[in-house]
RNA sequence: GAGCCUGUAGCUCAGUGGUAGAGCAUUCGACUUUUAAUCGAAUGGCCGUGGGUUCGACCCCCACCGGGCUCACCA
């Protein structure tokens, strides 16, 4: 093993480690990473961070271990439908399929060949959008195909083991139904959630009872027959699939504890788990959907690169994290930063930017400016395209150009999407005096009649030289008061750019008209 | 009831047993024709409280206090 790989710390790596350790002592020579995926609900920023990070810990394990590994993205597809969901079309029709499994449930959507195909196709592209790499897996698949067949004839056998297990978790109303078996209606396709009243190892088949219609029925547990309840299906998946790695979140802490004393009682250990944090919103409350505080994955990416979000991610799984729109600047720029440290680092193991490109940092990846700075910039100059910003940043960067820093170029969409949607909106615009007026309208005039008599090198600095006239010329004292108004009644902000680079770069059209909305604007309020 | 996270500068947060850190905010300075996304510096800390382990603790252990979250129906 690689010395510099043994002695860093960051947590994949840990985590890589325990499932090396696990594979050394089953005999293993390859290792599967498991993340599983409920069927209600579309993917979110949650699932986006459990198979990014998942990844990570892959990736460690091959780096570490050199050996082969697969990810498998589950999806429990199989599960009956429980109630109609609010955010779809065709509720009605819906409601005649309550209880089937998903895959027998029409597609609302009229898209797929069911709901359980939709939601699965909807998770794939979701998936596949990140470039992530995994195998999909669906549950009515495996059951259907005879997949779990060994594995659910095991359960069966444990049986009475498996609900003693269950049995104390429960309230006292299920734990007298409680089965981990439950068997598909023969009629009426519904997922039954039944006392079982014989099980029968050697037929492999479950006895119960209809309690609508009194009606009993022996049913094979294998085949598709029946599936298992969500606990003891976890276990079972494990072990049938002998699953080596699969964290979840803390909401699921008790499920782990139980799936993995199912597993032992099947006679076999669980996988390496991990548990991470939920996130909460700006101020430290719960995330809901009603309430609709948080962030989505759209929200995200609609203001920043996955890279960013991937960073944010990568920070201390195991620590509950505040995820609100304001840290996004930040982990942009830490992302940034790290670009850089994970290049120059003795060891490059430790720093997020490695796993974020899976060990394979691209020469182009990174800005030479920071994301928080590219946003005060749009902001200041008022950005709403990306020459604006080339041009000022080219003040500093010469050679700054899309081609040589595409990432960069990136950040500035982002940056002038941003200035539009949060800083734009808000700008608080004053109403000019009629000292002010005289002089805006003055300078309307002169940029209009052109500017070629004044000194400079470049329009840029004609301009600038302009702008200073028409102050001096209008007797703005202290001239300081000229720049004031410039920026509070044409840029509705205290403070802004050099005027002449602005025009310049804005453009002389643009800013004739942007004198004339100011002063429209103060003519409307008298 | 059971479990998990958290408490560090005014704010938001990093911190891997060995000199207490960043960003923002504040103040001062540099640059600029008195206007710039900028650059430099300063200010700011019983690291929640009390014990313990250690040569040495923000870090490890225990207790307590404060702030949150999750599970106890389903998945």
């Amino acid at each position: 093993m690689n010395e510099a790989i043994a002695n860093q710390l960051s947590w994949p790596f840990r985590e890589a480690e325990r499932v090396a350790a696990r594979l050394k002592e089953k005999g293993k020579t390859s290792a599967l990473f498991e993340t599983g995926y409920g069927p209600s609900g579309l993917p979110h920023i949650g699932t986006f961070g459990e198979v990014a990070r998942t990844s990570w810990v892959r990736r460690a394990f091959t780096e570490l271990t050199g050996l082969p590994s697969r990810l498998l993205a589950f999806s429990d597809d199989m599960d009956g439908l429980r109630k109609v969901p609010d955010n779809v079309p065709n509720k009605d029709m819906l409601k005649a399929f309550l209880g089937k499994p998903l895959t027998q449930v029409p597609d609302p959507f009229g898209t797929h060949s069911s709901f359980g195909a939709h939601n699965n196709a909807r998770l794939r592209s979701f998936l596949d959008s990140f470039g992530f790499d995994y195998e999909f897996a669906s549950s009515s698949d495996y059951y259907l195909s005879g997949k779990f067949d060994n594995a659910l004839l095991h359960v069966l056998a444990r049986h009475d083991e498996i609900v003693e297990i269950i049995r104390p978790t429960l309230g006292p109303e299920r734990r007298a139904t409680y089965s981990p078996i439950l068997p598909i209606h023969p009629r009426t396709g519904i997922v039954m959630q039944v006392p079982i009243e014989k099980t029968d190892a050697q037929a492999g088949t479950v006895v119960w009872t209809d309690p609508e219609t009194g009606v009993r029925f022996e049913t094979e547990v294998t085949g598709g027959s029946a599936k298992l309840q969500w606990k003891a299906d976890w276990a079972m998946r494990w072990y049938a699939l002998d699953v080596d790695y699969e964290m979840s979140g803390k909401d699921l802490i008790d499920s782990v504890k139980l799936s993995s004393a199912i597993v032992r009682a099947l006679g076999a250990e669980p996988p390496v788990c991990l548990t991470y944090e939920l996130f909460l919103d700006e101020n430290g409350q719960k995330i809901s959907k009603s309430k609709g505080n948080g962030l989505s994955v759209e929200q995200w990416l609609k203001y920043a690169p996955p890279e960013s979000l991937a960073q944010f991610m990568y920070h201390a799984p195991q620590r509950a994290k505040k995820l609100f729109f304001d840290v996004i600047p930040r982990a942009a720029d830490d992302y940034i930063n790290g670009v850089v440290t994970a290049r120059t680092s003795a060891d490059p193991y430790g720093e997020p930017a490695w796993h974020i490109h899976a060990g394979d940092i691209p020469e182009n990846a990174g800005s030479p400016i920071g994301f928080t700075m590219l946003l005060n910039l749009a902001s200041v100059i008022n950005a709403d395209s990306p020459e604006m910003l080339w041009g000022f940043i080219r003040a500093y960067i010469p050679d700054a150009t899309a081609e040589k820093y595409p990432f960069l170029a990136q950040l500035i969409q982002y940056a002038i999407t941003y200035n539009q949607d949060f800083i734009a909106p808000n700008k608080k615009y004053r109403a000019p005096t009629e000292l002010e007026r005289t002089g805006l309208k003055d300078l309307q005039a002169r940029l209009a009649a052109g500017f070629d008599e004044y000194p400079g090198e470049t329009a840029a600095e004609k301009i600038q030289n302009m702008v200073y006239a028409v102050g001096k010329e209008n007797k703005f004292t202290p001239l300081k008061a000229w720049f004031d108004c410039l920026y509070q009644v044409l840029l509705g902000q205290a403070e802004g750019p050099r005027f002449g680079g602005f025009v310049a770069l804005y453009g002389v059209d643009r800013t004739i008209a942007l004198i004339s909305t100011a002063l429209a604007r103060e003519a409307a309020a008298v």
